[in-house]
RNA sequence: AGGGGUAUAGCCAAACGGUAAGGCAACGGCCUCUGACGCCGUCAUCUCUUGGUUCGAAUCCAGGUACCCCUGCCA
């Protein structure tokens, strides 16, 4: 029995009801779906959407998802990549099991299908040049013009394609092509190329090959010999698929795959493509592929991101094919929903002034509880200490405040979270007028709750650390790389929209104390200012460095 | 002058001839020792457009319009 019955866990989409259909009609005993990156580079939120419904299908349908390494261009894939590539998928939460393919393991029935359309007088060795094609080619609007050496006997073909594959002719001197339709309306039925020749060493198989067959004539074949029963690739595809069709029409292939189009996901505020990303870090734009402010997995791994969060997000945005522009927020709002659950809190001081409290004594120090979530009293509570010298943040401070703020101000009052009522007294400067320190008054009757002594709330309950108590670390702030919300429009250059204060790192921030020897991994929350972790890379014992994860959402700040 | 796609709210997206789900955002309000979280409410007389068929159309038909993809020995 299979698990094909089992509801359907998130929404309804076109993939899902054709998966359906073909379960209902038994024309499908089972889903076989793949993910099939090439690796040429590391994997992106957009191949997580991909990996998500390649996955997410084979799972809810009881069936299985092969990771396919689409390996058949040597000039740029490399080991490196592959490695990468499988770390990223599992990090994502999937495994493919014993199903780890390499479209390469195939290239000797891919050859002997290659054979096998010679010997049909359907396909061709080519001796025109690159350029020579092209022009050949015709146009969008113009048919294409037959190749001299369409014509050749299988016979000359047949020696020419195993002289190919022996080594014999250096790269870009002939290919070997399928003989359909040069004045085909599709271009990619004009004689597609099959083989070039590439003498250069292979991620996966060495250099057993001097010939490597192109994506169109390795893909829909790859995906019968695996006994794919839905090949899911992005839109831009669909104009192969009568190519990916032919193919398995006119070879003896042991199964028939068919392949389904989705719109791949773009995101406001970033940029997506392969080329760009590597001109970011190569320019020295960001520090590298796993930058936390890159969108690539890696990077989004090292900034805090969780799997769960990208998984939700992934269902959330749905599979569709119109040309669709998500949100970079709604991303945002995943990961906020999921560390809103699970993060413990703590305080940390980002900004710090001093706040002297003039009333309390110099040589006291308490120890208050502070709950470690607001709504889950099972996650325990942990001890923050109190003394007359703390440090809060610039942001809560305001001489002359603007309207509607509720934070400190002179002569006025606010809570300190899980300690007491204070009011500001007065402001010490320096001769150039920066603020020193703020001097107050603390009401030692305020311990519970939020108020004052006749009765009065207090309107507003700022964070705040004990100064004798404080760890010094580096906190990082991340926003979005670029500032407008459609870099890659207009056809100019995407990165004139890079945004100058996408990361700021401040040196002197203040902890509380119980975050001196936390895990490394745990993801706090940094009460009313956001998430953060520790970046894995640079973060040592004694000398901490966090990455903000995602802020808090924030009314104050946009309305003010 | 070709071929293939896609058009439902600010952004996604469901609806499969029976009278426009849901999420995010936004906006009001409540709650709150995080301006967080949570909660309540509002948010398409209408589905790119023009006609047609039908008792009934986002769904079917015809004609427009807009946008995306295709002229790599990339995938």
């Amino acid at each position: 029995m299979t698990s094909t019955e089992q509801a359907a866990p998130t929404a309804n989409n076109f993939l899902r009801t054709i998966i359906e259909e073909d379960l209902k009609s038994g024309k499908h005993s089972s889903v076989v779906t793949r993910f099939p990156p090439e690796p040429n580079g590391y994997l992106h939120i957009g191949h997580a959407k991909s990996i998500c419904i390649n996955f997410g299908l084979a799972r809810d349908f009881g069936g299985r998802c092969h990771l396919r390494f689409d390996d058949t261009n040597p000039a740029r894939e490399e080991r490196e990549y592959i490695d990468s590539i499988k770390e990223s998928v599992r990090w994502l939460g999937f495994d493919w099991g014993e199903h780890l393919y390499y479209a390469s393991d195939n290239f000797e029935q891919l050859y002997q299908w290659a054979l096998f359309l010679i010997g049909q007088g359907k396909a061709y060795v080519e001796d025109l040049n690159a350029e020579e094609i092209r022009s050949y080619r015709g146009t969008l609007t113009e048919p294409g013009t037959e190749s001299p050496y369409r014509t050749r006997s299988a016979e000359e073909n047949l020696d020419l394609f195993s002289r190919m594959r022996a080594g014999e002719f250096p790269d870009g001197t002939r290919v070997l092509r399928a003989k359909i339709d040069m004045a085909s309306p599709n271009i990619s039925l004009r004689d597609p190329v099959l083989y070039r020749i590439i003498h250069a060493p292979h991620p996966h198989v060495g250099d057993a090959w001097k010939i490597y067959p192109m994506y169109d004539f390795a893909h829909g074949q790859t995906d019968a010999i695996e006994g794919i029963t839905h090949s899911i690739c992005t839109l831009e595809f669909e104009s192969h698929k009568p190519l990916y069709e032919w193919f398995l029409d006119n070879l003896p292939v042991p199964a028939r795959p068919r392949q389904y189009e989705f719109a791949r996901l773009n995101l406001t505020y970033t940029v997506m493509s392969k080329r760009k990303l590597q001109e970011l870090v190569q320019l020295g734009i960001v520090s590298g592929w796993d930058d936390p402010r890159m969108p690539t997995l890696v990077g989004i791994k090292r900034r805090g991101y969780t799997p769960t969060a990208v998984r939700a997000f992934c269902e959330l945005i749905g599979v569709g094919r119109s040309d669709s522009w998500i949100d970079v927020s709604i991303l945002e709002e995943c990961v906020r929903a999921e560390l809103n659950e699970s993060a413990p809190r703590a305080m940390a001081v980002l900004r710090p002034i001093k706040l002297v409290i003039d009333n309390y004594p110099a040589d006291q120090t308490e120890e208050l509880q502070a709950a470690n979530h607001p709504q889950q009293p099972d996650k325990g509570s942990r001890i923050i200490h109190f003394t007359r010298e703390i440090w809060i943040d610039a942001d809560d401070f305001m001489e002359t405040p603007s309207k509607g703020f509720h934070r400190l101000t002179v002569g006025g009052e606010v809570k300190l979270r899980f300690g007491y009522i204070v009011t500001c007294t007065s402001v010490v400067r320096d001769e150039q007028g920066t603020v020193l320190e703020l001097h107050g008054e603390y009401d030692p009757a305020s311990r519970e709750g939020i108020h004052t002594a006749d009765g009065r709330k207090v309107k507003g309950v700022i964070h705040w650390v004990s100064a004798p108590h404080a760890v010094t670390a580096e906190v990082r702030l991340f926003e979005r790389l670029f500032s407008d919300p459609n870099p890659d429009w207009g056809g100019g250059d995407y990165k004139q929209f890079l945004n100058p204060g996408s990361v700021e790192s401040l040196s002197d921030c203040k902890l509380e104390a119980s975050l001196a020897g936390s895990d490394a991994g745990t993801r706090y929350q940094f009460e009313r200012m956001g998430y953060f972790r520790q970046d894995p890379k640079d973060s040592l014992p004694g000398q901490l460095v966090f990455n903000r994860i995602v802020t808090l959402r924030d009314v104050w700040s946009t309305k003010k």
